[in-house]
RNA sequence: CGGGUAGUAGUUCAGCCCGGUUAGAAUGCCUGCUUUGGGAGCAGGAGGUCGUGAGUUCGAAUCUCGCCUACCCGACCA
C-alpha cells in the first residue's frame, strides 16, 4: 500500500521527487538485476494503453506486427559500420550456452565446453537481424513495401539508469518497412512520424515539436532522423520518438536487391522508427505534481474514481443505489469507472492515494449529498472540487474528462512556449542555457561547431524544427552565433534526458 | 566506466566512531472492537541469517578487503 510518506517537492529536488513519484504511484520498481525495472500492474496498464493505441494506429497505415529474435549474430552488427560504431559499446553478449555445478565448490559456473561458436549478441536494435530477413522475402518490386512492426524488449548496457527514462532493459516497438523508391521510404518514415506526434499530443496532451536531427544526433546507420521533443517541467528536452530514412545502407549491407519491373536490380530502401517505455518518462515529467501523479484522461487506467462515504452499511446500501447506475452509465459511454467502496480505508485515505496514482476525476458521496441530491466532484489537474447536483451527473463527467484532457496539453504547451526563447549571441546562450527551455539559435550546420556547443554547455541541438512554433520564425536566415557563418534558419537547443 | 555517498523489519530510519544482554523506533501488515466529508483511534500480534562473500577476533550489524545494488557528479547514451 502507499507510503504516507509525501513526496519530495519537485522545486526541492526534481530527481528525486521523480524516483520516488515512479516507485510511490506503483508504476515501476528496481530489480535485482542493474537498470532492469519491473513495471508494475499498474504502470504496465498504462503501457498497455499506449500500445492498443499506437498499434491501432500503426495498422490503419498498413503496417503488420511479426516477431524477431532476442538474440543477433554477432557478426550481423558489423555489416553496417556506423551501426556497428554506434552500438557495440552497449551490447550485451551470449558467449556460452550451458551451466554446470561448480567442481570446487557451491552453485554453477558456465561450463567452459559450451562456448558458442559465434557469440550471440541481445538486440539493442533489430536492424540487422531484420534486414538479414528481408533478404529472403524480398526478390520483386511486386514483394514492396514490406511494412513490419514488432513489440518487443531490446538491451542497452547503460552506465547510468534512471526507471523509464534510461533502463538497461526496457520496451518499445520498432517498424522496420522496406520499399522500393526513395520518395516512397522518405515519405513513409514522415508518416510514421506525424502518427507518434498526432498520438502524443492527442492522447498523452504532451505537445512536441516535429523536427529532424543534426548529423550528430541522427540514429547510427540513418541518413535522416526525424524526431519529437517534448520539455520536461524541469525545462530538459525529451526525445519522445524518432524515425528513421534509411536510405539503402542496410539493403547495401545485407545484399537486399529487387528486380524493378524493367527488370534491372535495384538495392531497396528503408525505415525504422520507435517508441520506447521513455515515453512513460515523459508523461509522469509533463503533468505530475507534488501530490502525485496526473494522468491524462485518455490514457487513465481509471479514469473515474467513486468513492461512497459512509457510516453504517445500510447507508452504504442506500449510497451504492445510487452511485452503482451511475457507474453502470459511465461505462455504457466507455468510460473506465471504478467503485471503490473498500471499508479498509477511510475516505481521506483513498482521495490522497487515488491522487498519487493519477486518477483524473473522483466523485464522493456521503450522509450529505443524499439528503441533498448532491455529489462532489474533484479534478486531479486542478486540484479543485465542488458539490453538484446529482441531476446531469453523467454528461458533466464525460464532458469534464474532455476538459481535462485539453487543459493538460494547453498547460504543457502554454509551459513550453514560456520557456522558448531566442538568443542571438553565444555569451547570451551560455547564459540562458542554464536556464533550461528550449533556445533558439543560429547555427552554421557544422557537427564542430555543434560539438563545441555540446562540449562548453552540454547543450545539444534537439532538432531543426519543421514545423511552426508559436511566436517564432526559425525558417529565417541568419548568422551561426558561434562562427558567424551563414544559418538557413534558427535551430532548437537544450539539455536533454 | 571513473569519483563520491549509502545498503539494518514491507517502508523510512536509529544503533556502527569506541566490537560484548534477547538488534530498536516510527509507519505499514494481521486479529478484534470502534470509526469513516482530506492520509482515524484503542488493544493484541506477526515480522530481521543487519546487501553479499571472505578476513581480523574468544566474540562482528559494528573493524578490514572483494563483490552486488541504489543515489549524486562526470564520460557515454533513447
Amino acid at each position: 500500500m502507499a507510503s504516507y510518506q509525501k513526496l519530495t517537492p519537485r522545486s526541492e529536488d526534481y530527481s528525486k521527487w521523480y524516483n520516488e513519484l515512479v516507485v510511490k504511484a506503483d508504476l515501476a520498481e528496481q530489480s535485482a538485476v542493474r537498470g532492469c525495472m519491473v513495471i508494475k500492474p499498474y504502470g504496465y496498464a498504462i503501457w498497455e494503453s499506449i500500445q492498443a493505441e499506437l498499434d491501432r494506429r500503426f495498422k490503419e497505415k498498413g503496417v503488420k506486427n511479426a516477431y524477431f529474435p532476442l538474440l543477433i549474430p554477432k557478426s550481423f552488427l558489423s555489416r553496417e559500420a556506423e551501426h556497428v560504431e554506434g552500438f557495440a559499446k552497449e551490447c550485451a553478449v551470449v558467449t556460452h550456452h550451458r551451466l554446470m555445478n561448480d567442481p570446487n565448490g557451491k552453485g554453477v559456473v558456465v561450463d567452459p565446453d559450451a562456448k558458442l561458436e559465434e557469440e550471440l549478441i541481445i538486440r539493442p536494435t533489430s536492424e540487422t537481424i531484420i534486414w538479414s530477413t528481408y533478404k529472403n522475402w524480398i526478390s520483386s518490386y511486386r514483394d514492396l513495401p514490406i511494412l513490419c512492426n514488432q513489440w518487443c524488449n531490446v538491451m542497452r548496457w547503460e552506465m547510468r539508469t534512471r526507471l523509464f527514462l534510461r533502463t538497461a532493459e526496457f520496451l518499445w516497438q520498432e517498424g522496420h518497412t522496406a520499399h522500393a523508391t526513395k520518395e516512397e521510404a522518405e515519405d513513409f518514415a514522415k508518416q510514421m512520424l506525424d502518427v507518434y506526434s498526432d498520438f502524443v499530443t492527442d492522447v498523452m496532451a504532451i505537445p512536441v515539436i516535429k523536427g529532424v536531427k543534426s548529423p550528430n544526433e541522427r540514429f547510427a546507420g540513418a541518413l535522416n532522423t526525424y524526431c519529437i521533443e517534448a520539455m520536461m517541467q524541469d525545462g530538459k528536452a525529451l526525445q519522445a520518438g524518432t524515425s528513421h530514412f534509411l536510405g539503402q545502407n542496410f539493403a547495401k549491407s545485407f545484399d537486399v536487391q529487387f528486380l524493378n519491373n524493367e527488370n534491372k536490380y535495384e538495392y531497396v530502401w528503408a525505415t525504422s522508427w520507435g517508441v520506447s517505455t521513455r515515453l512513460m518518462g515523459a508523461l509522469i515529467m509533463t503533468h505530475s505534481d507534488d501530490n502525485g501523479l496526473v494522468l491524462p484522461p485518455h490514457l487513465a487506467p481509471i479514469q473515474v474514481v467513486i468513492v461512497p462515504i459512509y457510516k453504517k452499511e445500510e447507508q452504504l446500501a442506500e449510497l451504492l443505489a445510487k452511485l452503482n447506475p451511475i457507474a453502470d452509465q459511465l461505462k455504457a459511454l466507455g468510460i473506465r469507472v471504478k467503485v471503490d467502496a473498500d471499508s479498509k480505508y477511510t475516505p481521506g485515505y483513498k482521495f490522497a492515494d487515488y491522487e498519487l496514482k493519477g486518477v483524473p476525476v473522483r466523485l464522493a458521496m456521503g450522509g450529505r449529498d443524499l439528503e441533498n441530491n448532491t455529489i462532489e466532484i474533484a479534478r486531479r489537474d486542478t486540484q479543485s472540487k465542488e458539490t453538484i447536483s446529482l441531476d446531469g451527473i453523467v454528461e458533466v463527467v464525460k464532458n469534464l474528462l474532455e476538459e481535462i484532457q485539453k487543459n493538460l496539453l494547453k498547460k504543457a504547451l502554454d509551459f513550453r512556449i514560456a520557456n522558448t526563447r531566442e538568443v542571438n549571441s553565444y555569451e547570451e546562450f551560455k547564459e540562458e542555457v542554464k536556464k533550461g527551455g528550449f533556445i533558439l539559435a543560429h547555427w552554421d550546420g557544422t557537427p564542430e561547431t555543434e560539438q563545441k556547443i555540446k562540449d562548453e554547455t552540454k547543450a545539444t541541438i534537439r532538432c531543426i524544427p519543421s514545423i511552426e512554433l508559436p511566436g517564432h520564425r526559425t525558417d529565417e536566415p541568419g548568422v551561426c552565433m558561434v562562427t558567424g557563418k551563414p544559418s538557413a534558419g534558427r535551430v532548437i537547443f537544450a539539455l536533454s534526458y
